[in-house]
DNA sequence: GACAATCGATAGTATTACTATTATATTTGT
DNA sequence: ACAAATATAATAGTAATACTATCGATTGTC
């Protein structure tokens, strides 16, 4: 048995979800209900009735609906980040890790059972459907100051690195990756919603040959 | 004195705001707002203020918030499309062509005279800093069967094309300028606001080069 | 046995996102 | 020139949302 714990910068939360059970419920039921409704008709009321507990409850853990999803969606890429480490430590070479990491960015996971209050299919979803929206508001940079978006900027970074290795003189690499990751996310949106903008028919693994096809590629000299 | 008309799919308003003084106004003033306070901020009753009139004035053009939204960003793509048709007539290979519809994107454009009541720069502005929020909604396919996307699609598809001239065998033409488009909005974003997601130290320029050579690397063979 | 922390329960408020109604002004067809 | 249709302003009202505040009861801890 096996801990394993997602650190989470402690602006996300009034009170640590990840420390009590009614944390860990409201975990669950957001992430559940979240995938069920989507963000916009999520409300603490519909959360707390799920939990068996009340709105108060809810909001003694987090201040308000966007500080819930901008917490779940960087514990998404800080669990991502883990497994990316996992994954690398039997791959030597930059482009294998590159290709693997797109992998795990598209590809649908198994749920991991050290973590049980947190379905991560679900969590998936949640960010395919709503990660922009943590950034795409009037108080991005203040909240860029407390930490926000520390998750995607360092999967970001860390791929940029990997980037560099393939190509030490490509001049874009953030840009690349800060494109590729939101690719990834989009093209599962697009392939499942609005197909006319993707060549994919449903099947992630096209989205993932078209990644590796458009990361390489630009890598090249 | 040139008469030039984006036509809007009749889907996105309850009323034609093109044909009204007031309809004008209401657009004028909704883009100045919009700019200003962001999507989320808006509210019809700070719109109906402004244009000295109430919220149901408002109400009888756009059935709501979202529909307006959508309403301009559609009017944006429509309007960037008679831009790439005047600027591609000059233009005789298909990179030119491409690298023209990027600079289109993201360099700023002047204030069309002809079309007073919409400020094209702020329209720009919110395109930037709105886009996804028109279909990262649980209505997207309602919407998308009634055309809400049509203008976005159309851009896609018409880069598509070009690319295909250029590469008739490359598989993603698709996903590639859904990729390229929405980087193109997106890295205007992270360059003012999440530096550390972008290699452009705030000049277009940089985003502009970035793409370039992302679409001409993509597309060889 | 005092204490702090946690939670459940209730109440209340300002704002939002609408819907409905009516009176008035303006435009249009004949 | 006059009736009919249309457009608008003004007002009122409602259900839901996004909070904030307060108060006991319970629980574990020093």
């Amino acid at each position: 048995m096996n801990a394993l714990n997602i650190t989470i910068s402690a602006k996300l939360y009034s009170k640590n979800p990840d420390e009590t059970e009614l944390g860990k419920r409201i975990l669950s039921k957001s992430i559940s209900l979240m995938d069920e409704l989507g963000y916009e008709q999520l409300t603490f009321k519909k959360v707390a009735r799920e939990i068996i507990s009340t709105e108060s409850g809810v909001y003694r853990y987090f201040q308000n609906k966007h500080q819930l999803l901008t917490y779940l969606i960087n514990w998404y890429w800080g669990w991502l980040e883990v497994k990316m480490a996992q994954e690398f430590i039997l791959l030597n070479s930059p482009e294998e890790k590159l290709k693997k990491a797109i992998e795990l960015l598209v590809l649908p996971m198994e749920q991991d059972e050290r973590i049980p209050h947190i379905d991560e299919r679900a969590l998936q979803r949640i960010v395919v459907a709503e990660y922009p929206k943590i950034y795409l508001t009037k108080d991005v940079d203040q909240e860029n100051k407390e930490g926000y978006f520390l998750g995607y900027k360092r999967i970001c970074e860390t791929l940029s690195q990997l980037a560099l290795q393939i190509n030490p003189t490509y001049p874009y690499p953030h840009s690349l990756f800060a494109t590729i990751v939101e690719a990834a996310e989009s093209q599962q949106f697009f392939a499942e919603h609005l197909p006319r903008l993707s060549d994919s028919s449903g099947g992630k693994h096209e989205i993932v040959q078209f990644l590796i096809d458009l990361t390489l590629k630009a890598l090249r000299k």
